[in-house]
RNA sequence: GGGUCAGUAGCUCAGAUGGUUAGAGCGCGUGCCUUAUAAGCACGAGGUGGGAGGUUCAAUUCCUCCCUGACCCA
């Protein structure tokens, strides 16, 4: 006996069954260590933070992951994967400033640093359960237990080893660079944190007059354009593009300025030009300063000239401030400038800018205004909407800051990345090419440093020579550090170690020339490049694990969302082509966004985020899993849908299940058990099995290709189709008859075993994707307390493939299909039995191929006979068609009017064709290569066509068959009977009617089919039925009976 | 402003190395089939393949420009 699925089935209770089977079994231990170690492929996990909540777009990523590696798994290889946790950076400290009420880096300090940092630690984990409750109620099998975790102090030894690899190699350097700065956390943000929070704002924009001190433009002003007053303190130069041109005009109040030519638009009254030239013509021309608190010994207060200045808004010439923006910075090197600051690391004026001092530099835009205005320096004010960045966190502006930093060159080794990124397969490939090829072409150099505290010390430390220059070394592991530390055991008493800030802070390091005592250098470090380590930092490499890592280097796949372009993929990148000369990843899987159902960013202000535990809860892990990866390729952005989850569970999960039922109550009631039979060599079953047969191989080739290629939607498509449509509506629904009541031994075996092997593969296929209930379905059927998913998929058998099998079925599909549509035209029940189809076919090969389905053709469509025409015969109408991939080379102009003579050609000329080869008309020689013959017509007959097969239909109708047809018509109704009043299959009735005489003769004429597919004993004609009768009719006559069920 | 991708039926998506009737699912209307199936099948309505040019005998497919959207960058 096969035990069989309840009848409405919990699919979330079930999984819950399996995950219990899982713990006890080990399974996900088992199937690691049960693969040869040789055979191994890696994967790398990419570490979350989990200080947050897990969201839908993480199961996404991780249900690609889970894919992947059960998929390799099953294929053979060992697949070992280890958690990691993103411990250190911004959003940790962010999410503690919230919670310890705390706004600024002033406040951090005032609070302490050592505290500050005791409550990151402490915050990481905040979430770690519902990571871990999440992560094992999706099926994702990793190994939570031995994560690696980004601030234990081996994982940091591991990444100062890879620091002072890119230090002594020279690619580190301090730098003095613009940066993207929030003056709340006091620190530059990365590309990637600026990229969070661009937002469309009004700023002003105003048009200023700078006075011209050069004689030769006594009076004149150039007019300058900007959206950040606040900048114009530390203003020390203008630019202009040196290739445009530029314009003197006069207005009518006298006024005199220059601006670009192309930009005159901005002014709106009337003027004349004066005079015209380029913008080289101006450099050098010096203007009074528009404020004086900030002198500087260097010449400023000139016109410089640069490519950057463009027509598109403004006047064409900028205000530079060096200090404030990154081509103002580069000009000012180009002309050595000054760099003055008014506005400080915290946002606010310094104190020397006495107007102004204090007040954070957003405050300070109006007054500036105003105080332009009252000088007669403004021209004119209007608002200007552009997207500006945000600090992601603080909701604050930033402002480009000229900050000194860490950079690692990587502008260095650009070349080699974009190299190594040729060999990484990337899905899909545009990302690779074009988003991410793209980053690198322009990649500038990494700014590493963070001025923060809770992340991985920059292991620098520094003295200042006699010159008063600042000398750096490096340390680079643990041990490094005690032997050159002059004061370890009293930083580290009883050697407990912490390396984060403040402690590391404390040690000091005697210089290797043994005369200076360092000081470490404040800052830590960006926390991508924590994450972008852990290829070797996981193991601790190079202090542990040398063979480890070389093996699991690289990885064979990765796969994390679109957003990690230029985060965990660039880092990854750009660490592994520096230490090892290698991508860290071989192939890798990008997946989308998950938008909601109106395709809106799910964000928790419009309220609209999705809790995948709940989801969960509901509908199950292999349903959200398989809906993730089905509905849409996983690297488009997916609009969240709740009703199309259903539909899916309707759909494939209805069915899988339905189909294993179906096996189970058949199985049980005849007795069959695969275990216990010899299996039945393919070749020797029934056509219809071989042709199933056929088809799994087929589409387990295709479903191993597409995974080996990793696309996974492809896979996922290929198993629905094949459920659905092949073997649950066309296999089994055709051979119903067969299981309950097979015509021997043989056939039985030969329907069943086949089932079986079906089910079993199907089910392995569908396993990496939904790994809960094919486990169930798999062990139910098997009988094994084995997991499916220490299976391993065998080759595709090549020799059960058959194509010409699955042409024929794929014909016999055409043909039922036509004749299907000519009965809905004609009103013509299946129900109601015709004589004949006709096929007019064009060779004996195609005659020959409907004749093997013949049998399947009749019984699907409920018609007698199958009639082949085979050649010419003088009811037929033929036509050619034009094969326009010959003719087109072939005719190139003239295709037209061949198509047209083609066309015209009669069924006699086209039946010369097709005996002789060819026809010569209108003075060209239309030969059979050139033309598709087709029957279009055959006289006196119903005929419908589809892809060139013509099919007929006799539909007149003699008393017999419509006799025949009342008798299906009478079964028809009394099986509806019994199913809508829940009679057992196997419970017996008698049936007592009353009706009209020609549907009686009907019934009696076909009673005994009648008795044997309604499971009857008797049926008695009666004209008293006074109790729970029935009334029905058939074509249009009463009918009315009552069924009685017999004691078994 | 720059880059990448996408734009095919009301919605979600296929497909075609350029070949003359562009498909499927969901939804809608009609009919049919069925004791494994909350399914299935057929018919119908619904498409100027985002727009405009170009190349070609032939363009939804290739090229150019433009529009819209998403993401990324400034």
């Amino acid at each position: 006996m096969y035990e069989s699925l309840p009848d409405k089935v919990n699919l979330p209770e079930l999984e819950k069954e399996v995950l219990e089977f899982w713990k006890r079994d080990n399974t996900f231990v088992k199937s690691i260590e049960s693969k040869n170690p040789e055979k191994y492929y890696t994967f790398y996990e990419g570490p979350p933070t989990a200080n947050g909540m897990p969201g839908i777009h993480h199961v996404i990523s991780r249900t690609v992951k889970d894919i992947i590696c059960r998929y390799k798994t099953m294929r053979g290889y060992m697949v070992e994967r280890v958690a990691g946790w993103d411990t250190h950076g911004l959003p940790v400290e962010v999410e503690v400033e919230k919670t310890l009420g705390i706004h600024s880096k002033k406040e951090i300090i005032e609070f302490g640093p050592e505290k500050f940092n005791k409550a990151c630690k402490e915050s990481i984990f905040k979430y770690l359960n519902e990571w871990e409750v999440l992560t094992e109620r999706m099926g994702y099998w990793i190994d939570l237990d031995n994560a690696y975790i980004t601030f234990k102090n081996e994982y940091i030894e591991s990444v100062w080893w890879a620091l002072k690899q890119f230090f002594d190699s020279g690619v580190m350097y301090k730098g003095f660079k613009i940066q993207p700065f929030c003056p709340v956390c006091e620190s530059p943000l990365s590309s990637h944190e600026v990229a969070l929070g661009y937002k469309e704002v009004k700023d002003p924009s105003i048009y200023i007059k700078f006075a011209i001190t050069h004689p030769e433009f006594k009076g004149v002003d150039f007019l300058v354009w900007t959206t950040t007053p606040w900048t114009l303190l530390s203003n020390v130069a203008l630019a202009v593009n040196p290739e445009s041109l530029y314009t003197l005009i006069e207005l009518e109040n006298g006024n005199k300025f220059i601006l670009a030519k192309d930009r005159l638009i901005v002014i709106k009254e009337n003027y004349n030009i004066i005079k015209e030239f380029y913008g080289k013509e101006l450099e050098k021309i010096s203007y009074e300063p528009l404020f004086k608190f900030l002198k500087s010994e260097k010449r400023s207060h000139f016109v410089t000239t640069g490519n950057f200045v463009t027509m598109e808004d403004g006047t064409g010439i900028v205000h530079i401030a060096p200090a404030y923006g990154e081509d103002d910075y580069n000009i000012g090197l180009e002309y050595d400038l000054p760099i003055l600051m008014a506005v400080g690391k915290d946002g606010n004026v310094i104190q020397e800018v006495t107007d102004y001092a204090g007040m954070n530099f957003k405050t300070a835009d109006p007054l500036i205004i105003d105080n332009l205005k009252q000088r007669g320096r403004l021209y004119k004010k209007e608002t200007y909407e552009h997207q500006y960045p945000f600090c992601w966190r603080h909701k604050t502006p930033l402002i480009y800051y000229a900050t000194d930093s860490w950079f690692i060159k990587t502008t260095e080794y650009k070349d080699k990345m974009i190299k190594l990124n040729k060999e990484i397969n990337w899905n899909p490939p545009d990302i690779g090419e074009g988003r991410f090829g793209n980053w690198l072409e322009e990649n500038k150099d990494w700014a590493l440093s963070r001025n923060r505290f809770w992340g991985t010390p920059l292991p620098i430390w520094y003295y200042v020579n006699e010159n008063g220059e600042e000398i750096y070394e490096i340390i680079g592991s643990i041990e490094e550090l005690k032997q050159r530390a002059i004061n370890f055991e009293e930083v580290y008493p009883d050697n407990k170690v912490d390396l984060h800030k403040p402690y590391i802070d404390d040690v000091k390091i005697r210089s290797k020339d043994g005369k200076y005592i360092m000081t470490r250098t404040p800052e830590v470090i960006d926390c991508w490049f924590d994450s972008g380590s852990m290829p070797f930092a996981q193991f601790h490499y190079p202090f542990e694990n040398k063979e480890k890592f070389e093996k699991h280097y690289p990885a064979d796949f990765i796969a994390e969302g679109l957003d990690q372009t230029r985060g965990w993929f660039y880092s990854l990148h750009a660490i592994g082509t520096f230490l090892f000369n290698k991508p860290a990843y071989k192939n890798l899987i990008v997946n989308g966004l998950i938008l909601d159902k109106e395709r809106k960013k799910m964000s928790k202000s419009l309220g609209n985020v999705v809790n995948p535990l709940e989801i969960l809860e509901e509908y199950g892990a292999d349903l959200l899993r398989w809906y993730l990866v089905y509905s849409s390729p996983v690297w488009k952005s997916k609009p969240f849908n709740e009703e199309d989850l259903i539909d899916i569970r309707n759909k494939l999960f209805d069915t899988v299940i339905n189909t294993f039922k179906f096996f189970v109550i058949y199985s049980n009631l005849t007795g069959f058990d695969y275990r216990k039979e010899t299996i039945l060599d393919p070749q020797k079953r029934k056509p219809i099995d071989k042709w199933l047969l056929s088809r799994i191989n087929s589409v387990k080739k295709e479903y191993l290709e597409s995974l080996d290629l990793y696309d996974i939607t492809k896979a996922s498509r290929i198993l629905f189709d094949f459920t659905i449509d092949e073997l649950s509506n066309w296999y089994v629904r055709r051979n119903r008859k067969r299981f309950r009541n097979p015509e021997d031994e043989t056939d039985k075996l030969s329907c069943y075993q086949t089932l079986y092997e079906v089910l079993i593969e199907l089910m392995m296929m569908l396993a990496p994707i939904m790994p809960f209930l094919p486990e169930i379905i798999y062990s139910k059927l098997t009988k094994k307390n084995s997991s499916i998913h220490l299976e391993e998929f065998t080759p595709v058998d090549e020799s059960i493939i058959d194509e010409k099998v699955e042409e024929e079925m794929r014909l016999a599909q055409l043909v039922v299909y036509i004749v299907r549509a000519i009965r809905v035209k004609n009103n013509l029940k299946v129900r109601q039995p015709l004589k004949q189809i006709l096929i007019p076919v064009l060779n004996k090969k195609d005659k020959e191929t409907l004749l093997k389905v013949k049998d399947i053709i009749l019984e699907e469509v409920n018609i007698k006979e199958l009639n082949i025409i085979e050649g010419n015969s003088d009811i037929i109408t033929k036509k050619a068609k034009p094969v326009f991939k010959v003719i087109g080379p072939k005719y190139g102009k003239q295709v037209k009017e061949v198509q047209k003579i083609i066309n015209d050609l009669n069924t006699d000329e086209v039946y010369k064709i097709e005996t002789e080869g060819k026809i010569e008309k209108g003075g060209i020689t239309i030969t059979n290569e050139d033309v598709e013959i087709i029957t279009e017509n055959i006289e006196g007959w119903i005929v419908e066509r589809e892809q060139n097969l013509t099919v007929a239909v006799d539909t007149r109708l003699t008393q017999e068959l419509i006799e025949e047809g009342i008798a299906r018509e009478f079964i028809n109704r009394i099986q509806n009977y019994r199913k809508t009043n829940d009679f057992n299959v196997n419970e017996k009735i008698n049936i007592y009617t009353k009706t009209t005489e020609d549907i009686k003769k009907a019934i009696l004429n076909h009673i005994e089919k009648i008795k044997n597919e309604v499971y009857c004993e008797n049926i008695v004609f009666t004209e008293n039925i006074d109790t729970d009768y029935y009334e029905t009719d058939i074509n249009g006559k009463q009918c009315t009976f009552k069924v009685e069920k017999l004691e078994s």
